[in-house]
DNA sequence: CACGCTAGCATAGTATTGGA
DNA sequence: TCCAATACTATGCTAGCGTG
């Protein structure tokens, strides 16, 4: 995408072409299974309340100063509880904006973190959370201005949150140990044996069999916790894989795909494929293929 | 014309849900 | 945590369309 030309927009009446989704503060309630898949990067920081967030197969607990960084390929979806507030910051970005403006006079990439479909969660430090907290807050009056100045230092000041995000990444990130209950466990292991098989079969009663746990059982708690049925998941899993690789290799067949993600029938994949992301799987290839 | 793909249909089998 | 009833989907088959 060219990036040297972004046109100033003045306040928020329109995006600018870099930034694809900006939301300040934002408590938007998201029980329902809304899993999503996208080609920029995020940067997602809970402010207050209680939630999870399902990014690839691991389910991460939100706390206040929970900051995610992530590739938008990642399958992805928050969820929050009904009667807990629920505040972040969303900052959805194009990565080519910021690599062209960095490549040659930073020694550090400020993508770096972002980059091989890596994703983080960290917990922040209150420090941290305050040092973060005042940039967001500064970012969001930017934002706001009325002024092409405010737009450049909104840019520049992105390029900081970036560069902060590196520095707290350097620290080695310690693992928090389980999860607060075992019911959160119990779909944590179910996500993991889907993640490893779901290019083939995946029952219920294999799950049932493999975890130890009852499977009326485990389709409550997976629907509790992550806001969607295990079938549904297992759908948008193959479905984001697909997606995958039609961008790795924009020759490849529709066909070859199709059983290369666990779909034994390939009218079934261009269905499933167009039901979810609206258009069928060779209008899809073609338009990757016009974006190279 | 061959090939790759999409869409429609019937039905067997599976997932989900209500209730205990 | 489990069972039974119900709702829903996957599958296989086929016809037809678009493209090279």
């Amino acid at each position: 995408m060219a990036s040297n030309d972004v046109p100033w927009i003045g306040g928020s009446d329109v995006e600018p072409a870099y930034l694809l989704k900006y939301e300040y503060l934002k408590s938007v309630p998201v029980t329902a299974g809304n899993f999503q898949s996208h080609d920029h990067y995020e940067i997602f920081y809970f402010h207050e309340g209680k939630g999870h967030y399902l990014i690839g197969d691991r389910i991460h607990v939100l706390k206040p100063g929970t900051l995610i960084v992530m590739h938008g390929l990642t399958l992805h979806m928050p969820k929050s509880f009904e009667g807990h507030p629920y505040v972040r910051t969303l900052l959805n970005f194009d990565p080519g904006y910021f690599r062209a403006a960095t490549e040659h006079v930073f020694s550090i990439n400020p993508l770096q973190p972002f980059e091989r479909l890596r994703n983080y969660k960290v917990q922040l430090s209150i420090e941290e959370q305050n040092e973060f907290e005042e940039m967001l807050r500064k970012l969001d009056r930017l934002y706001s201005a009325p002024d092409a100045v405010s737009h450049e230092r909104f840019r520049v000041l992105c390029l900081d949150v970036l560069f902060f995000i590196c520095q707290v990444l350097m620290k080695p990130v310690k693992e928090e140990a389980g999860f607060p209950s075992e019911k959160e466990q119990h779909v944590q292991n179910a996500l993991s044996y889907i993640e490893q098989h779901y290019m083939t079969d995946v029952r219920l009663d294999q799950l049932q069999e493999k975890l130890h746990i009852n499977k009326y059982y485990l389709v409550r708690i997976f629907q509790e916790i992550t806001g969607m049925t295990i079938f549904h998941y297992i759908y948008k899993r193959r479905i984001n894989q697909a997606k995958i690789l039609f961008l790795l290799d924009p020759e490849k067949s529709v066909t070859d795909i199709c059983y290369e993600t666990g779909f034994k029938n390939h009218s079934h994949f261009s269905k499933v494929f167009k039901q979810w992301e609206g258009k069928t799987p060779t209008q899809y290839r073609r338009l990757i293929k016009s974006q190279f």
